[in-house]
DNA sequence: GATTCATGGAGAAACGGTTCTTCTCGACCT
DNA sequence: AGGTCGAGAAGAACCGTTTCTCCATGAATC
């Protein structure tokens, strides 16, 4: 009774205390409403400038914040979006483990930042109850796998969901990738051009988009030009089987005079491997990596390099997300047809739309038997941005 | 009128399609109270197994998931935790840029996830309405500057406030942080054991706790061996400047004969600029890099390297961060004192609880003109895990 | 046979905002 | 002079939970 007689009675005046102000207390001090307060300090409503500063003042002397949990509830926007980030085996996770995630996060977080949202770090493998609990705007999600259980719910309980990299079986409401085909037949051109004769891969053995993709261009090219295919593919994220996997590939009765590693640390690795087989690059060599970093501008001989512009792509997912998000009032996903210019949707009703953005391929020595050029165009650039 | 009176009237019974299922949704389709569902659904009350597995199963068929914002606006709990970054200049931010952040990071998310909680990234520069439109149940700060208003404000509205570095002026609720000191002094004491007579320090120009830190212990060791001090300083951020302070440091008259570089690539910075001063690497120069990276091991020579062990500084954060939310019911910040066993706590009753973390030191031979020992201890051990 | 007591469950008050609706009052128009 | 109109502001419903309080009911106790 004693602590009971407290808590009930609307709100006894002027007990609790150590309490944060709330609006009501903004309300009270300033001698107007409560709706007043929230429409002098969200700029709605008609009310002369003078009670808007006034009730300001008031709200700033007071210290007083906006509750974000009672706004969410009544507006059903909490300004978070997921960051769903790939896990590999149990504990640890990607991002920040590549160049790649780590700048297409970095890329995401300020293009959210600058829209007013910010960005909540969700690993796939997260306990159900932790991300349910969750209040999202919608999801960013990374590379995902074809089936992601945690992308599927959220998609069926109307959050919309933006993937980097093209999913597989995911509903998603967009994507956006890089046109890893034309980037991969664009590198096997030039290095044909360049004189080789048989181009190997350096591929991993993950269902990722991104690796099956590339590995099916680099198949198809093959039967098209009549080599056949040369490839050694290892768990990416063991950064220890890219070396072997390397050290295999160039140990190979039909040794390839050109290889391209599709990971970033591909080009470190081949280069030590061609190094132990006496290999020269590139006069014996062609040497081309998927890579981010600038350590290859370094290297002896300089490695040519295909930038997929992480910072685009966080940007762009961001982006669309967000115009997702604010886009479509709520319930009937009508208008998102109106974010997605025709020439960047595929098909008509079918698929979610998609963006392919381009890459760029930085020519550098070791990929070339002339006298170098610097940074050529990509192949077919589909978009702009 | 028309849509108006659909919205007075305590739900119409079974209209407004398309919405998720609330808990109402639920208590009715059971044939129960929602207080009887939401006991049901979280282990509370006093119901029989069989009333709790049929609210269950009804709420799994309907597909219910509760409000997160109804839920933190009711408990007060968001299971959020605000991960707050540094930034240097204006859009971009670190984190992710060095591997000890990302690596912290990565640890930090995990740590918070197998308690349930999530990590939200909040840029320092953050936007005030973003991150003040957040409900967070604390807060974790990376390497605080001096005067974090961010963090001020958030400590001052009563977050809990964990940072990763020793404060400056902020107040925090506590601190982790590595015993830059004892590292610092540990390093010297070895290279001087390994014959150097003049050590030179590549630092920071920024004032971060890290910098500030080990340059005062560097200044202080001279003093004490009555070395004159040869130290450059570079802005740390600037993948550039490193090369050219390396540079500077060995082009100077009075050129050390080892060298401790505080930032990660200062290693093969020091090792270029040796080679194009004909220096041999450990003969005619000792080097020590702190570094989080394992390429150390593969030079040439290997190079010795400090780690920070950043995945325990995130792990530890993280749990002291959420014993701070958990342990304390609110208003009055009592019972911190028990989280923190007396020989982690910094005086009595003034500055914040601060932890301090060993580091670890990995002898190569880079810093060893004798026959190299393997991994050693760290000086002065100060905690466990 | 009248009190306890434990059990199972319902009612309703918060939580702290946003926003729809309504009310008042003076100026203006006809 | 009566009615309209718009500005200014207040009232109150509502967002969807959690949780405190209280009410039945039947068994056990005295």
């Amino acid at each position: 009774m004693t602590a009971a007689a407290n808590q009930s009675g609307r709100r006894p005046t002027t007990s609790r205390r150590l309490e944060r102000a709330g609006i009501r207390d903004v309300a009270a001090a300033a001698g107007v409403s409560i709706t007043t307060v929230s429409d002098a300090l969200n700029g709605k409503g008609r009310l002369p400038d003078e009670t808007r500063s006034r009730v300001r003042e008031v709200a700033e002397r007071l210290g007083y914040r906006p509750s974000a949990a009672a706004r969410t509830l009544r507006t059903g926007r909490s300004g978070l979006i997921g960051l769903t980030v790939t896990t590999y085996g149990e504990e640890p996770f990607t991002f920040t483990e590549f160049a790649y995630f780590a700048e297409m996060a970095r890329a995401a977080t300020s293009a959210a930042l600058g829209r007013g949202y910010a960005l909540v770090v969700l690993p796939a493998s997260s306990r159900h109850d932790v991300w349910s609990n969750i209040a999202l705007d919608g999801t960013v999600v990374i590379d995902p796998p074809d089936q992601d259980p945690l992308v599927s719910e959220l998609y069926r309980s109307g959050v919309p969901v933006v993937s980097d990299g093209k999913p597989g079986n995911c509903p998603v409401t967009a994507w956006v990738d890089n046109d890893h085909e034309a980037a991969v037949l664009g590198i096997l051109d030039h290095l044909s051009e360049a004189g080789a004769r048989r181009i190997g891969l350096l591929t991993g053995t993950s269902t990722d988009t991104y690796t099956r993709l590339s590995t099916e261009a680099y198949v198809g090219w093959c039967q098209r030009v009549g080599q056949e295919p040369v490839y050694e593919t290892y768990p990416a994220h063991d950064p220890a089987a890219g070396a072997v996997a390397a050290d295999r590939l160039l140990a190979r009765p039909d040794r390839p005079d050109a290889v391209y590693g599709l990971f970033d640390p591909n080009g470190t690795d081949l280069l030590a491997a061609a190094r132990r087989y006496g290999l020269r690059v590139p006069d014996d060599l062609l040497l081309v990596c998927c890579s981010e970093s600038d350590v290859y501008a370094g290297t002896e001989p300089p490695i040519t390099t295909l930038s997929l512009k992480p910072r685009r792509i966080g940007t762009t997912v961001v982006n669309l997300l967000i115009d997702a998000i604010e886009g479509v009032d709520s319930g009937t996903g009508v208008d998102i047809a109106r974010l997605f210019p025709p020439r960047f949707r595929t098909a008509g009703t079918g698929p979610p739309p998609g963006t392919l953005m381009p890459t760029e391929l930085i020519v550098r020595a070791s990929s070339q038997r002339r006298s170098p050029r610097t940074t050529i165009s990509p192949p077919r650039p589909p978009g702009e941005v």
